[in-house]
DNA sequence: TAGATAAATACGCCTTAGCGTATAATCCAC
DNA sequence: GTGGATTATACGCTAAGGCGTATTTATCTA
């Protein structure tokens, strides 16, 4: 359930997937976070400049957190697929 | 030891902490990550326009990861402080 | 397979991150 | 308190984010 997250691109696929299970669409997650449809499209594919700020105001329209800690040796299953 | 990190100043904080707890100034963590000192002072006072690829490039100079999860009813002691 | 819903792109605009380079402001130990 | 180390700011520059607005390109479903 919780998902190690070590790229632009893991955290986009986490968030997508979590806003999948939220049932909602990118312009539903727009709205609440005040940012545009093409925004959180861009988010969710990788993109490296995204900023934090939005990032963050994201995660909250999805109730998500984060949390930093040490890196595990986790098995690459736990971990977003590198591809 | 985990810690939730829900704005950029919280992660900036907990970015700041950890490396110190490394050992490492701003300067030695720029040149890891082939960043400016100046890069990794604003991150660390959490500028809100911080870039993912920045961030998660710092991580994992300091060897750290994010978790993504749903929001946790954690207790305001295990969260940042506001300020 | 048509129609509708959702996601990816486009264009011009304004703002700002991070860069190099430097310097000012703090912190700390001696 | 002073000198060295660390961190915060400054300035001009280039590249890119996110905006509004719209359209194209999937995706899904009846």
């Amino acid at each position: 359930m919780d998902q190690i997250v070590r790229t632009p691109k893991q955290i986009g696929d986490a968030i997508r997937r979590q806003r999948r299970k939220h049932g909602l669409n990118q312009t539903n997650v727009g709205d609440r976070t005040k940012l545009r449809q093409a925004t959180i499209s861009a988010v969710e594919s990788g993109a490296l400049g995204t900023q934090l700020g939005t990032l963050c105001d994201i995660l909250a329209a999805l109730d998500l957190e984060f949390v930093i800690r040490p890196r595990t040796k986790a098995k690459p299953a736990e971990i977003e697929d590198i591809f």
